[in-house]
DNA sequence: CGGACAACCTGGCGGC
DNA sequence: TGCCGCCAGGTTGTCC
């Protein structure tokens, strides 16, 4: 779920409820999620400490506390939203990490599958450091997205899954830039034309404007911080679609593996 | 460096 | 209904 637009909505969606507060303490069910520091260190640490802004970087929510940085992963199916303190209104039964605000109301870390990752360090750099440029940035030109990919070989997809390459895309908008721009997803990377180049990288943001725009895909676990649905996965126009007409053309469109990953494509339509 | 694959985890869903 | 196998939006580490 959540990839670059669900992330943003997340980190919109936590910015009013967070803006002014203090944790004042922290606590945790899954010590596997805390990467570092030591548990211990992480609850004394943390408490007193206030939120100073939230913000986004690839697919790491960034909450910046003072002197510290809370940095929080979401991966497959976590979610993060504020509630009152005795607020049991969801049921939610996968709650792995609480932070209490001083306003008498927590921040929420939930995580089904366990595979969500909690971080406190000084300098969130420790942690996103090798993450790629992002695809929303004004820095993010057209050149420079030429010049990494020339440097590359190999099938497109992956490369647009790889975060030290462009932080943010994953499965979903990766497939639904690929339809976008009309690559194969098989497409070798030196194989691609100027114009090509060009059109993926219009693509790339498109797909991801059109997804922050939607307020995020909720086609499973995906949810916004007040716990609303997002409305992109609506707008696909490949992804979640295998054997459904192409809106484009009408053939059938195309799931097969791809890195590992389910990906699908019009046959018809990419090249 | 590229690519294949396992691992980390649990829930939902389709099929029987 | 119940059980089983399969699949899932992410990332990292290992091996060839």
């Amino acid at each position: 779920m959540p990839e670059l637009p669900e992330v943003e909505t997340v980190v919109r969606g936590l910015r009013e409820p967070l803006a002014g507060r203090t944790i004042i303490a922290a606590a945790y069910t899954w010590p596997r999620g805390l990467v570092t520091p030591d548990g211990p260190i992480f609850s004394a640490r943390i408490a007193g400490q206030p939120v100073r802004s939230v913000d986004r970087r690839g697919k790491y929510i960034l909450i910046r506390l003072d002197p510290d940085t809370l940095l929080i992963h979401l991966k497959m199916t976590g979610r993060l939203y504020v509630v009152p303190d005795d607020s049991v209104q969801d049921a939610d039964r996968w709650v792995r990490f609480t932070f209490q605000l001083d306003n008498a109301h927590q921040l929420r870390f939930s995580d089904s599958r366990k595979f969500g990752r909690v971080y406190l360090v000084e300098d969130p750099s420790e942690v996103t450091g090798r993450l790629g440029p992002e695809p929303l940035d004004e820095s993010f030109t057209l050149e420079e997205f030429r010049q990494q990919l020339v440097r590359r070989s190999g099938q497109i997809k992956p490369l647009l899954l790889n975060q030290a390459f462009l932080a943010g895309v994953g499965n979903i908008y990766a497939d639904e830039a690929l339809f976008a721009s009309g690559l194969h997803p098989l497409r070798r990377v030196n194989t691609l034309s100027e114009d090509e180049i060009a059109r993926l990288y219009a693509a790339i943001q498109a797909v991801l404007q059109d997804g922050i725009q939607s307020q995020g895909a909720s086609i499973n676990w995906y949810r916004k911080p007040d716990g609303s649905r997002g409305q992109a996965q609506d707008r696909f126009q490949v992804y979640g679609r295998a054997n459904q007409p192409c809106f484009r053309c009408g053939q059938p469109v195309s799931k097969i593996v791809v890195g590992q990953r389910g990906t699908h494509f019009c046959p018809a339509c990419q090249r």
